[in-house]
DNA sequence: GTGGTCTAGACCACC
DNA sequence: GTGGTCTAGACCACC
């Protein structure tokens, strides 16, 4: 996981784990590794993977045992709600950059619409 | 317009002409402002301008004739052209982004699609 | 690499490189130097021969690597494509300064094979 | 005739008088016009023109007859004679640039000959 | 160390 | 007044 210099990198990290959750590469209960492990991949301070499983904690995502580790919350509406919410700012953006460049909702549904028919026929 | 400060202020200042080409603002053949027009609202400085008037020109948007200004193409399809431009690289975002939180382009469309129906009623 | 006062610096730059390359002296793909050792060389300002290196580019002559430096471009049909335009455009030329002294292209082309029987004699 | 502002207009004009004489448009023995007429139609002093005049005198291919104006040469040879000096220069110069591309004479010779041959084709 | 961006500002060329 | 060239030099991004 590459870091753009532009945003905190624990926000980076934190994005990052709630993509893999929604990808439903981490199920509902699963422990997040320690946060040396991270730390050391990812060439960052501990205190900053703390940061982040914090920031999770905070939304709801996470809890933590004491002396056992942080745990990913084992509501099964865990998976969907992270989906939602990122195809929520995702389709958001789209439809502002759209908009800036004159497209009504429904023009920028018709553009992609059409593009992702393209590349199916491509594949 | 804001500058955001982690890309270059020529492409800002390059996309948001793109922008208010493709919303139809200007017309193909106007004669964009002077470098000291914008440079002075701006605040920043006249070679700046001039990089994105550059870029502009070299992406086949826009001529100068010395001593009179730089004009918009009067390439006719110009704003089609510019317009499919932005929908292909927004929509490209948006199935990026919508592909790393694990949607297929087809859910990233049905995600759309939900969105922009909802957001009708909501009107 | 004297200047002359009536054409940019930057051009002249970019003829002399061109002119190297079709001699074969900077064979595709090699590094042209940094920006600033020609400019302390030829005592001009490091954006010069950005200037000039930019245009290079723009002509598809070289291409950069951030970080790494500015190189010809690999196509082995660079310098067929260099000499075809540089004697292209020096023939023209000539054709044309003969044309104002009322030499038609035919006499122009005897002139000169004229000219190069009696330099080789002379040799 | 415009000018560049790069040489002397005095030398501009002899150049232009020259390359008449050798298109055959003015006949040796023919009375160049008075110091006025071309000062007025090129918007420069009259005595630029006669500066001019001087030096085509100087180079022996005009008299002046007091009292009646200037005369080009009568020698029958003149019009050879400056053909030859400016087929020379072009020629000299068609050489230079080539040589500083790589093209050996005969290269040059050749090159010109092939583009010679395409543009008779042409039409 | 490499090229890229940007400022500040002088001066030129064309109109 | 318009864009074009150039200097001088700061600071950034990538290696």
């Amino acid at each position: 996981m590459p870091f753009d210099l532009t945003r905190p990198i624990y926000l980076q990290i934190v994005d990052n784990i709630c993509r893999r959750v929604a990808r439903g590469e981490l199920p509902p209960g699963a422990r997040l590794p320690s946060l040396r492990d991270p730390a050391l991949e990812l060439e960052v301070n501990p205190n900053t993977v703390q940061h982040a499983y914090q920031e999770l904690e905070r939304r709801g995502l996470t809890f933590t045992r004491r002396g056992e580790g942080t745990f990913l919350s084992e509501d099964p509406q865990l998976v969907d709600r992270l989906r939602q919410e990122l195809a929520g700012r995702a389709a958001e953006r789209y439809l502002a950059e759209m908009g800036e460049a004159g497209f009504s909702p429904a023009e920028a549904l018709a553009a992609l619409q059409e593009r992702v028919k393209i590349a199916e026929r491509g594949v």
